[in-house]
DNA sequence: GATCCACGGGAATACACGGATG
DNA sequence: CATCCGTGTATTCCCGTGGATC
């Protein structure tokens, strides 16, 4: 370390409290390599895929539960482990005795809010099986199943492809997915992730389910994550314990709440985070809330039309259409245009239209637009992604 | 030239209300 | 009084178009 790294390493410790080491600790839409206090169901998802250990593709799951409760947290990092080990583990097959040469399983990961198409799902798939990377634009969608036919034919290669968050309002529901897997049967298992319950699903497979998180739990996965990410003095246990409390089971909740909390502390320029942060943390969390990957997920115009939402003052967001006026003065999308934006992000429960009671005004009365987001992780991140302080 | 998909833009429909009509 | 109608606003629906990419 040479003087001038002394120094600055001097100016940034002393004079700012640095909170916050890395958002990302503390970010709902992150995930832990090694994820905590979810063993049992763990065991139940191992327990389903066993048979793939010995090379033998297991049958389709579904993987069920509330927002919060560590499905994501787990698949990914399930699969990604999975993914490693089958790596690994070619080389320990070709060395064995075995008559019959069984290919290991592969696994693939596929987030619907980024597939939610038939397109972008074969893509993904395909992206997931071979080398070089496959096009987004240029080829149909009948060329892209007809590669994976190819990749896919009996007696070759089997696959698991996990394909996580389904049946939101803007992705498959699990029904759509067993369809567009149905062709390829013998060589590809589902494990599709969901909330519904398995009877709303109309798809009849084995199911998981993950059980919201109990108290001490969610305080142990809360206080791992502040431990990695933030200072040490940041964060009371017994603040750490409050939020579990007020989130009541629900993981992306309470990171969200935190985040907010350490963001509004380390702008104030507070050595740790106080009573007040906490309460602000907490409140730009709605109850009940959607859970940041959706909006992260969203167009970048749709992510850009929901940030200018939340800078409007009280009065601009009294209509649909005094909004829609505000924000496409400075985002460069028609007034019309924002117009359907809004009343789409409403009707998939991104955010909530409170209609006014009509006070003798004439015509249909207006509503009003009430983010249903955690609206200061939201933007950080967006603040974060173009690299501006603001 | 082909392809996907986000946008643009406007038409169609729904709703609220007051006043007219039967 | 019950119903219809006109007007004004809000909301939904639909489909062609064009940018980006191969």
């Amino acid at each position: 370390m040479n003087l001038r790294e002394r120094i600055v390493r001097r100016q940034r410790t002393d004079r700012e409290p640095r909170l916050v080491h890395d958002y990302d600790a503390v970010n709902p839409t992150v995930h832990q390599s090694e994820p905590t206090g979810r063993g049992p169901v763990l065991e139940q998802l191992l327990d389903h895929l066993d048979p793939a250990f010995d090379g033998v593709l297991p049958g389709n799951l579904y993987v069920w539960g509330p927002k919060g409760t560590g499905k994501s947290a787990i698949l990914t990092a399930l699969f990604s482990q999975l993914t490693e080990m089958a790596g690994h583990s070619q080389s320990a097959i070709l060395t064995s005795t075995r008559a019959e040469t069984t290919q290991p399983v592969e696994y693939i990961y596929i987030d619907a809010r980024t597939a939610q198409t038939d397109f972008a799902l074969y893509r993904a798939v395909l992206d997931g099986l071979v080398e070089k990377p496959v096009p987004k634009h240029g080829l149909g969608t009948s060329e892209l199943h007809s590669q994976l036919r190819q990749e896919l034919a009996p007696g070759d290669r089997t696959v698991l492809v996990a394909v996580d968050h389904l049946g939101e309002p803007e992705t498959y529901p699990l029904a759509d997915v067993d369809d567009i897997f149905a062709p390829f049967e013998q060589t590809v298992s589902w494990v599709g992730v969901g909330r519904d319950r398995p009877t709303d699903v109309e798809v009849s497979v084995p199911a998981v389910r993950f059980p919201p998180y109990r108290h001490h739990a969610l305080v142990d996965i809360l206080t791992t994550r502040v431990s990695t990410g933030l200072a040490r003095h940041a964060l009371t246990h017994e603040q750490v314990r409050e939020v579990a409390e007020w989130a009541d089971g629900d993981a992306h909740d309470a990171l969200a709440a935190l985040f907010g909390a350490v963001d509004v502390a380390t702008v104030a320029g507070h050595g740790s985070v106080s009573p007040a942060d906490l309460d602000e943390g907490m409140e730009a969390v709605p109850q009940p809330c959607v859970s940041l990957g959706r909006v992260l997920a969203l167009s970048e115009n749709r992510r850009r039309v929901l940030r200018r939402l939340l800078d409007l003052d009280a009065d601009e967001r009294e209509s649909v259409g005094s909004a829609a006026d505000s924000i496409a003065r400075s985002v460069d999308l028609s007034e019309t245009t924002v117009t359907r934006i809004l009343y789409e992000l409403a009707d998939s429960g991104i955010t909530r239209r409170v209609t006014a009671e009509a006070v003798g005004g004439k015509g249909r009365p207006p509503s009003r637009l009430v983010p249903q987001f955690p609206t200061h992780v939201f933007k950080r991140l967006y603040a974060l992604e173009r690299g501006s302080g603001e």
